[in-house]
DNA sequence: TATTGTTATACTCTATAACTATA
DNA sequence: TATAGTTATAGAGTATAACAATA
């Protein structure tokens, strides 16, 4: 009979609790700025595009349905942060462009996200965040191995 | 100006991503058992304590309110995977206990989530694996440095 | 008074199917 | 016919407050 490892110890139950970690500090530091942490998601994966993004790209950039990210660009675009616009030489792609504005709250969110990250990766050694990011993307993009 | 980290490396995000996919791995794999990741995870620490476990410490342990607890705990016993007794020397506490088709089921879902994360992790070194199980534990537990 | 379990409620997130407009 | 975006809906997960029983 071998020993068994303690559930406690299950990666996916550590991933699913650090995540959640994260998660929780995360949405409080985007809480005064309105944003949560889908929204400010594709806000930054928004941001980055000068050309604009498809909806349907921003969905398989975040991990989302194309259907749950209307509403969330529907919110941003109420609140000035991005344009929604047809493309002229394919009528049915909408580009998404992040306004001024947008890319002012984007950049005040990142750093109150970085800040509140710091409390839980200060005191882990760069090479381990390193290798960690590493090793992550390596199992949410198992096809893609950057 | 600093050369900026794009949002896709963000650690929070990819944390968020690769739990994601391991949960609904998790999630595939329990499927046919009639458990879904929570269930199992309640499921999971009761039958590791013989002398059984209150509420108040399963819900610390699984990391969710008191108030999610009783749903979960109800379900198990319904199907008399546990069993849930007043604790007499303190009939305030309930003892949640795993009946024998508790401890079996309890098993059979972990064979199944070990092959489903083996495709997950399979390719990745012991040590790594180590280490991202340490790293992770730190990150969710910041008070219990194990 | 404090604690355990419980109920109720509301909100967010997730998944799916069906519709429209364009191509 | 195929694709992008949209709408609608139901189900699961999450958070909070209030209550009964017991200490």
């Amino acid at each position: 009979m071998r020993e068994q490892r303690p559930f406690a110890e299950d990666l996916g139950f550590l991933l699913s609790r650090a995540s959640g970690v994260i998660a929780k500090s995360a949405s409080e530091a985007l809480s005064p700025l309105g944003l949560r942490v889908r929204s400010y998601s594709v806000l930054a994966f928004v941001a980055e595009e000068p050309e604009g993004v498809t909806q349907r790209r921003l969905a398989a950039l975040v991990g989302l349905d194309p259907s749950q990210i209307v509403a969330l660009v529907d919110d941003l675009e109420d609140r000035d942060l991005v344009t929604r616009r047809p493309d002229p030489a394919d009528r049915r792609n909408k580009r998404i462009t992040a306004t001024g504005g947008g890319h002012r709250l984007r950049d005040e969110a990142r750093r109150r996200i970085d800040e509140a990250q710091a409390a839980h990766f200060d005191r882990l050694p760069p090479e381990l965040l390193h290798e960690l990011r590493k090793t992550l993307h390596g199992i949410a993009f198992p096809d893609n191995p950057a």
